[in-house]
DNA sequence: AAAATGCTAACTATAGTATGTTGTATGTGA
DNA sequence: TCACATACAACATACTATAGTTAGCATTTT
């Protein structure tokens, strides 16, 4: 990976927090997002570089913006 | 390309309208962010489905923040 | 023990890089 | 007016790097 790693880390944190306030395993939101199960793992342990369609997936699954997957 | 393209249009048209709006062109862009010339003009065609990395690096060229690349 | 997650190791699809050509608009000088 | 020059962006093509998919097993958590 690149040396941004920042926002990916970000990202990770955020949405393990946000899965997890909603009682959801990695699992059930990879069914909610179509996305496969050791994908949100990676995403969640910042192992890989998202994409915005994929980003947008997520969000959508979680009911929240983009952009609360990404600030704080 | 897939069938979420609303995202990627509309982060085209926001970035082509911020990027004129400060008189860059698309080169000049490109060289600000450590992209490619013909990498700026695929993303505001909405052809490249762009990493948050990438994403990050074009509102930190733009001064402004992710969510202004998305939004409205 | 069962359920959830981590981790490895392939593989395939596509993001991202790079070069060159073409079209268009604007401007400049003869 | 009209050759020409300059600047910008569209587009085609090819290549390289890596995102995204999947399966299997290990480890942690409850």
């Amino acid at each position: 990976m690149k040396n941004e790693t920042y926002i990916l880390n970000k990202l990770g944190e955020n949405l393990r927090k946000i899965r997890k306030s909603q009682n959801l395993s990695q699992e059930q939101l990879a069914f909610k997002a179509d996305l496969h199960r050791t994908y949100i793992g990676m995403i969640e342990r910042a192992e890989k570089n998202i994409t915005l369609i994929n980003l947008k997936k997520l969000a959508n699954a979680l009911n929240v913006e983009i952009k609360d997957l990404l600030e704080k």
